[in-house]
DNA sequence: TTACTTTGTGTAAGTTTTACACATTGCTTC
DNA sequence: GAAGCAATGTGTAAAACTTACACAAAGTAA
């Protein structure tokens, strides 16, 4: 690929370091926070973490997990740094999805939003609601959010909804070792539809990610059925073309 | 959904619009940009457009379009307005990707860019190539570009070859009529394999979304074949459920 | 008219998906 | 401890889809 010779048609002056601080300094800046979207699977229900807002202005309505990103503080780290200080969990599961920035998104002035999920295990969590003013949700409810986090919310509930038919991340909602039921039931609470039960075992055991533990479940009042754990490294390691088109 | 009472654990004062703003203004504000990964497809070959840096440090380097995002501008308008800018090219295809953020990405200080990718059609761009840093690239010799372009490229080239899989993309980077070989051309350069074209066409008119207009190819050198259009309306028009689970 | 190149088409084999029912296990309660 | 309950665990046949593959027809070039 060659360069290209120095023309009159080059009529921007190349900028120095200088004059890119200055353009980057300037009024050209904006406040830009995190939102969270965190998930969770308690009773066969698909739940989200959410927080009465801290604006007078949306008092009555709850809203998403968020900060300011602060300026020595990389995006990833600042999600985290929520997730941490709101549940106390570390090393979740943990996406970006999608950054919003209408302008009159934020009462506060410009305010450019980046979206995450995560999803946590909820018997890990449940010690830890020390805050009375979180709350988890039924996702089925979750309806008039504050600022555009219905917006958000709904974004993230749909691509919550794609990835986990694509990619093992519904365990992390689930204990360490879980019966194939629960595994069933959580996706069906997730994509909020019914599935046939042999097929789903049929399927998850054709994937072959999921070992037998040889352990059995406990304290139910019926045949209990047998847990697994699954099998990430076996999953690491698989590669997998996929191409097919279908719209 | 019941509101908690206040309790003492409510240890956060409500917010009024005053103290939102101040800390909206402070100094946690960051430049935003916007950089797009703009594809074209001409003689066979995935393309994309870069320009030389503009920065010294980066001066034999090509690297993406973008521009800070202004105060009053939202980030699909100001992706918009880059495409144009550098296009002349109007009603582009346009999506969002992904936001990248990393505390060191630009020399000039912080600066935390959306990412955007588009698709074009080239013959109607070739017309207005007045810039002569602007420069198409084939995909497979982009390498080594300016910041964190390369990154950026790299994500947005991986979703469009995902998305071109299960959505009607493809036919923004070719002409309103097309014939089925160009069609396959396309696939075959985005996702970087050889496809049996026997089964390509059963797959396209299986979908039924190609309006066959009864035009035959003009000046090539051999049979020529027939020209479709992509019929959008009836694409719009169809609800897909879409469970597969599947790693 | 011939040679060349590319279009357009069908089928059989293999694989995947779907729909569907009954015996087994362990717990509960009577 | 027998009977009833509620869930687990398992297989098969039909349908749908995917893959691999070859030859005649159309138009161009010489």
């Amino acid at each position: 690929m060659p360069l290209l010779p120095e023309t009159e048609l080059n009529n921007k002056p190349v900028k120095t370091l200088k004059i890119i601080q200055s353009e980057v300094q300037s009024t050209n800046r904006i406040a830009l926070s995190v939102d969270c979207v965190i998930f969770g699977f308690d009773e066969n229900k698909l739940k989200v973490l959410l927080i009465r807002s801290d604006m007078k202005k949306f008092q009555s309505k709850w809203s998403l997990l968020g900060d300011l990103v602060k300026p020595d503080e990389d995006l990833d780290t600042s999600a985290y740094r929520i997730l941490k200080q709101r549940t106390g969990l570390d090393h979740l599961f943990l996406e970006q999805v999608h950054t919003f920035g209408s302008i009159g998104r934020h009462p506060g002035g410009r305010v450019v939003s980046v979206a995450y999920y995560s999803l946590i295990n909820v018997q890990h969590h449940k010690l830890k609601i020390l805050d009375n003013e979180l709350h988890w949700h039924d996702v089925d409810s979750v309806v008039d959010l504050a600022f555009d986090h219905q917006d958000i919310f709904n974004t993230c509930y749909c691509r919550l909804q794609k990835r986990v038919q694509e990619h093992p991340l519904g365990f992390s909602l689930l204990p360490n070792k879980f019966s194939l039921r629960e595994l069933q039931n959580l996706y069906e609470a997730i994509l909020g539809v019914k599935l046939d039960r042999r097929n789903f075992r049929k399927k998850f055991f054709a994937m072959d990610f999921l070992i037998d533990i040889d352990e059995i479940e406990e304290n139910v009042p019926h045949r209990p059925g047998k847990l697994y754990k699954f099998n990430y490294s076996k999953y690491e390691k698989r590669d997998k073309k996929w191409v097919g088109i279908d719209f």
